[in-house]
DNA sequence: TGTACATCAGTGAACGCGCGTTCACTGATGTAC
DNA sequence: TGTACATCAGTGAACGCGCGTTCACTGATGTAC
């Protein structure tokens, strides 16, 4: 009887439960009914339902970063680089909705154990923007903020769609996302005469 | 007996709790120990412990949505609106930060609920920008993808604080956090001459 | 002012339910000889 | 090829724990007379 359940049915029938009704709000025994099969077998598979919680954040994390890393070998700079990760980042929330929304609606609850290494996307955007600010390739800004502006834009746009507020594909916006963005990372106050810096 | 304990109190710790465990890491239990009380001495102040949260997801939003709309009241057409709403914002985030981060990470469970009315901040800044676009204050563009990108620039900027990628608070920051914001009002993708939309 | 009563924020103990998890067992499959 | 055995994804029933919640009771406070 060996095989008669794949992990990919699992997770992908885990996945929506957790997007739909939240991971603290999906049972063992409802993912097991969503599947088929009987809650206990469920830990043939994964060690505990925080186990099988985990693999599918940390590898779709992964994932993420590991195509941002392909995306930013394009050309044309910084810029070119960002257009780059910006899109790839929007076919990759489009070809898996449900993947997006459950690293959207759980990274609270596993950002602090991730490591900030090559393995975590915002990681990759940040240190991306640090060094286009330190060679100067845009106006001098905090990293940091310019990072934050950015997967801002594309998290709540997805936020937006989530919720209705927008209907279109982030595919379909990526011109304008990429637009908006671009002009975060140019963006800065105007120093104007009376010095408006800290209120 | 009357008022050892007011709601106050316990909705100071339940929020303290909720951010640091997230809602369903805390029982009831906890609220009422880290309160000084006997568990079931919350239900004389609650209906359930989800109406405790409702409350404080309610309340905290109504008035995000209040203080914005006062700050929409600035002269200076929608710019000056949008400036003076942005620093509302990092203002009231920095008043309470974990009031901020309860209503990021608890928005999931509960927006599907809320009405999309007056009470409701995002609402509110949705037809703030629809209104701007209508009336040609700025470029022709998606107006709920503007508002998207406007939300999280700030919302972003709150989150990277809170992970402890920017160390500076959003008022500190709000002259930058400004200037993203006007500058994704006023982005938009180059027409060029090869008609870049829609891929 | 003093007494009787109603109110209700408090207590402490108990409730049942659903949760994650365990475990002895099954039986199909792959391998060794 | 046929038989014996090991493996392990499956089953079904049960486990104990912690959860949200209830309830009879207490006693300080405010009010009426």
């Amino acid at each position: 009887m060996a095989h008669k359940f794949d992990k990919a049915g699992i997770e992908a029938a885990a996945l929506e439960l957790f997007v739909a009704k939240g991971v603290d709000g999906v049972s063992v025994r409802d993912i097991a009914e969503a599947v088929g099969m009987v809650p206990g077998n469920l830990y043939a598979h994964y060690r505990s339902k925080d186990d099988l919680v985990g693999q599918l954040f940390q590898a779709g994390y992964a994932e993420y970063a590991e195509s941002l890393r392909d995306a930013a070998t394009a050309p044309g700079g910084f810029r070119g680089r960002l257009e780059a990760m910006i899109r790839r980042i929007c076919a990759l929330h489009d070809e898996d909705e449900t993947r997006f929304r459950f690293l959207l609606m759980t990274q609270h609850g596993h950002l602090p154990h991730v490591p900030r290494d090559s393995r975590n996307p915002v990681e990759f955007l940040c240190s991306t923007v640090d060094a286009a600010v330190r060679e100067a390739e845009i106006p001098l800004g905090d990293p940091g903020l310019i990072a934050a502006g950015i997967v801002g834009v594309v998290v709540q746009a997805a936020t937006f769609r989530m919720y209705g507020r927008i209907t279109r594909g982030l595919g379909e916006m990526s011109d304008e996302i990429v637009a908006a963005c671009l002009a975060i990372a140019e963006a800065r106050p105007a120093p104007g005469p009376k010095g408006r810096s800290h209120r």
